[in-house]
DNA sequence: ACCTTGACGGTTC
DNA sequence: GGAACCGCCAAGG
């Protein structure tokens, strides 16, 4: 049996669509899990390699409130997510993404069609 | 039951 | 913008 919360986690981050990001605390509110922030970071690092329910989680699409990557620059992750990123045209200057033009705004509707808790 | 660990967040300087 | 500081709280040991 899986930890309940991860799987509200993994579910909510793939309805992030391409081109998009979010941060984690906003993932943890959608998620129905308010102030639990660094539960999305743990639950991200516990994504299944081969993803979930048979798609991938877009783990790469979450990013902290100050529109930076949270691995440490540098950093094998840090890269990958950073060109992960890049290949769905977010920009990225610097190490800051551009919360005002790339965050995710999902509508109410959307969110209470998809999620099924 | 206690303690440590986080891919965090906001406040402040 | 950036760094220091503190609050947060489930998970896992």
């Amino acid at each position: 049996m899986l930890n309940p919360h991860y799987q509200q986690i993994w579910q909510t981050v793939q309805l992030i669509p391409i081109g998009k990001v979010a941060c984690y605390g906003q993932i943890a509110d959608l998620a129905g899990l308010p102030g639990r922030a660094r539960l999305v970071g743990k639950a991200l690092g516990k994504v299944p390699e081969g993803g979930w329910k048979n798609k991938a989680v877009p783990w790469f699409r979450v990013i902290n409130s100050q529109g930076k990557i949270s691995f440490p620059p540098g950093s094998e992750y840090f890269d990958k997510q950073k060109q992960l990123l890049q290949e769905e045209q977010v920009v990225i200057i610097g190490t800051r993404i551009k919360l005002r033009d790339f965050q995710w705004q999902p509508d109410l509707s959307e969110i209470l069609f998809s999620l099924e808790f």
